[in-house]
RNA sequence: GCCGCGUUCGUCUAAGGGUUAGGACACCACCCUUUCACGGUGGUGAUACGGGUUCGAAUCCCGUACGCGGUACCA
C-alpha cells in the first residue's frame, strides 16, 4: 500500500556544511532507512553568482564521514540523473511555460531598477516592504498589464524577462505538515515569486517542485525557514497537475545560537569558540579556515548522536544511540516543533560518552592519526591499544589523546617539579636511589608486583607511600594527571622508568 | 508593518486532562580514588502572562507578551 519512500537532501553548495544542514540530512537519512526507502543527494546550484568551488565535494565528504551515503546523487549517479540542477537547466523552462499557458504564471520584463522604484513608490509606514503581488501586478511591465501583441514583441526582441507565478488574490492554501500539523496561508499575502530567472535558470521554488516530482520524492524535509514560501510550492504542485504526487512536507525546527536568540551561524561559532561546520572548511576566496567538528576531535557517532537528540527523542531517558538504534527508533511524530539552542558542552559530553564506550580497536586508527599529527608515530598497535584502554576515560575529544598519552612514548621534558620541591628532602632522595636499584634488580616488571615492592621499600625507609606517589608520578608523567603510576611504569618498561627517575633526581639537585 | 511558526529548570528535553512536573548537560556538596579522570549519592533549578472549558489544565480554547522565520531574478 505504501509507495516506496524516497527522500532527498538538497543543499546549495555555497560553503561549509552547517550543523543544521547535517541534522536535516540525518533526519532524511533516518527516515529513509527506517522505511527501507531511498536517500537522494541533489545539488541545488541554481544561483551561479553564489557558486563556490569545492563546496559540493566538501558536502559529499561530510556525508561520508557521518556514514550517510546517498543511494543516488551526483557522484553515485542513479536513475534520475543528473542530480545537479545546473545540469538540468534545460528541463525547467517547459514547466514554466506550461504555467504561463494555463494562466498560472506570466512573463515579467521589469528591470532591477524598476523593481526598486516600485518598492520605493509603494513603501509606507504600514508597508515597509512592498511585494510584487496582485496589488501592483498591473502597474508593472508584464504579460498581465501588457497586450498580447506587446508581450510577443518583447519576447521576439529578446528582451530579458522572468516568469512569475500568479498568486490568487484571496484563496487559502492548507496542507498537513508532518511536524506542525495543519498549516494554512492566504495566497493574497504571498508575492508573485520568480519561477524562472532571466538567465534561464529556475529559482528554488520551481526547481524544488519539478525535481521532487521528477525524482519521485515522497517526503520533503527542510528547515522551518521555508514554511512561509510553502504555499507557493503547494500551488505549483497543483497547477502543474501533480497534486496527487506531492510529497509530504516536514518543516524542521531551527538550531539556534546558544546565547540570545536567532539561527545559529558560523559567526556565532567563531565568536563563542566552538565549531559550526562538520569538517574543516577553507573559503577558497579568502583562504580563511573554519574549524570543523571532525578536526576538533569528534567521533562521527557522537556528532550524529548529538544532532539526533537536538529536537528528537524516543520517549525514554535513553540519550546514547548507535546509528542502527536511531534508524530503528526514529519517528517524525517525536520531532520537536520549537527551535533548540546549541550547547557545545553537551556536544562534548556526547563525544566523551562515545569515547568511553568505544573499545581500543575502534579508537586505534583515530588515535594513531592524532598522535601522528603531533609528530608521534606509533607502529606498535598492541602497545597503543593498551595505552588507549588506560587513558580513554580521560579524553573528551580525540585530540585529548595526545596530551593524555604522549608520556608513554617520549620522556617528558618539562616536569612539574614545583609540585614536588616543597616536601622534597634528603630522605626521599635516598629512597628513590634505592628504588632505582630495586627496579634494576627486579626479575619481571609488572604493575602489581612493582607497587608491592615499592611500598615495601617505603616501609623500610620509614616513609609513608603517599609521600612518594606524587613525586614518582611527576617523574614519570611530568604532571599531576594520568592513570595509575605503576600501570604507566609497566608500559614504559624498566629502563625508561629508571631513566626518568634519574633525570628527575638530577633536576631536583639543581634547585 | 504584514504573514507564518514557536514558548516546560541556564541548556536539551519527558509528561498528549489527575505525577511530590521526570531525565540529561552544566553547576554545587559529599563518597570512591596515595594524581587527573571514571563512577556513585544528594542538592539548587522550569510549565511566559491573563482569561475561559473542566470536579480537575503544563496539557484543550481565546487573547496578550516575547522570540524566531519569511517578506530577493538567495537558497
Amino acid at each position: 500500500m505504501n509507495k516506496n519512500v524516497r527522500v532527498r537532501f538538497a543543499p546549495s553548495p555555497t560553503g561549509g556544511l552547517h550543523l543544521g544542514g547535517v541534522r536535516t540530512v540525518l533526519y532524511n537519512y533516518l527516515f529513509a532507512r527506517h522505511n527501507a526507502g531511498e536517500f537522494v543527494l541533489r545539488i541545488e546550484d541554481t544561483d551561479q553568482t553564489r557558486f563556490v568551488p569545492g563546496a559540493e565535494d566538501y558536502i559529499v565528504q561530510c556525508l561520508q564521514w557521518c556514514g550517510m551515503i546517498p543511494d543516488e546523487g551526483p557522484v553515485t549517479g542513479g536513475p534520475y540523473a543528473p542530480y545537479r540542477q545546473s545540469e538540468r537547466k534545460s528541463l525547467y523552462r517547459q514547466y514554466a511555460e506550461q504555467l504561463v499557458k494555463s494562466g498560472h504564471a506570466y512573463y515579467a520584463f521589469d528591470r532591477p531598477e524598476e523593481l526598486e522604484s516600485m518598492r520605493e513608490r509603494f513603501k509606507t509606514a504600514t508597508n515597509p516592504a512592498p511585494q510584487y503581488d496582485h496589488n501592483v501586478r498591473l502597474e508593472m511591465r508584464n504579460s498581465c498589464s501588457l497586450t498580447l501583441e506587446e508581450t510577443e514583441t518583447l519576447l521576439e526582441d529578446g528582451v530579458p524577462h522572468v516568469i512569475r507565478i500568479r498568486m490568487p488574490e484571496n484563496e487559502t492554501v492548507t496542507f498537513n505538515d508532518m511536524i506542525r500539523g495543519e498549516v494554512s496561508f492566504n495566497t493574497g499575502l504571498v508575492d508573485d515569486k520568480v519561477l524562472l530567472k532571466a538567465d534561464g535558470m529556475p529559482t528554488y521554488h520551481l526547481a524544488v517542485v519539478v525535481d521532487d516530482y521528477l525524482m519521485k520524492i515522497t517526503h520533503a524535509f527542510r528547515g522551518e525557514e521555508w514554511l512561509p514560501s510553502s504555499p507557493v510550492h503547494v500551488l505549483l504542485w497543483k497547477y502543474l497537475g501533480w497534486e496527487d504526487a506531492m510529497p509530504q512536507w516536514a518543516h524542521l525546527p531551527l538550531i539556534l545560537k546558544p546565547d540570545g536568540n536567532g539561527k545559529l551561524s558560523k559567526r556565532d561559532g567563531d565568536r563563542l569558540g566552538f565549531p559550526v561546520f562538520a569538517m574543516n572548511w577553507t573559503d577558497p576566496k579568502t583562504t580563511e579556515l573554519t574549524k570543523g567538528f571532525r578536526e576538533l576531535g569528534f567521533m562521527p557517532e557522537a556528532f550524529i548522536n548529538m544532532l539526533a537528540m537536538l529536537g528528537w527523542n524516543d520517549g525514554t531517558d535513553q540519550e546514547i544511540f548507535t546509528i542502527e538504534e536511531l534508524i530503528s527508533k526514529f519517528s517524525i511524530d517525536r520531532v520537536h516543533k520549537g527551535g533548540a539552542k546549541f550547547d557545545f558542552e553537551k556536544a562534548k559530553w556526547f563525544n566523551h560518552e562515545w569515547i568511553k564506550r568505544s573499545d581500543a580497536a575502534r579508537l586505534l586508527p583515530d588515535v594513531k592519526r592524532v598522535l601522528a599529527d603531533n609528530g608521534l608515530n606509533i607502529a606498535d598497535d598492541a602497545l597503543l591499544s593498551s595505552v588507549i584502554t588506560l587513558v580513554k576515560d580521560r579524553c573528551t575529544l580525540l585530540t585529548d589523546f595526545y596530551d593524555q598519552s604522549k608520556f608513554f612514548f617520549e620522556t617528558p621534558q618539562q616536569l612539574d617539579l614545583d609540585a614536588v620541591r616543597p616536601k622534597w628532602n634528603a630522605e626521599k632522595k635516598t629512597f628513590f636511589e634505592a628504588a632505582i636499584a630495586q627496579i634494576e634488580a627486579a626479575p619481571a616488571f609488572q604493575a602489581t608486583e612493582q607497587e608491592a615492592a615499592f611500598k615495601e621499600l617505603a616501609a623500610k625507609h620509614n616513609i609513608k607511600p603517599g609521600e612518594l606517589m606524587m613525586p614518582l608520578r611527576i617523574m614519570l608523567v611530568g604532571g599531576k594527571f594520568g592513570p595509575g603510576v605503576f600501570d604507566i611504569a609497566a608500559i614504559i618498561g624498566k629502563n625508561e622508568t629508571i631513566h626518568r627517575i634519574q633525570q628527575a633526581l638530577k633536576q631536583l639537585d639543581l634547585a
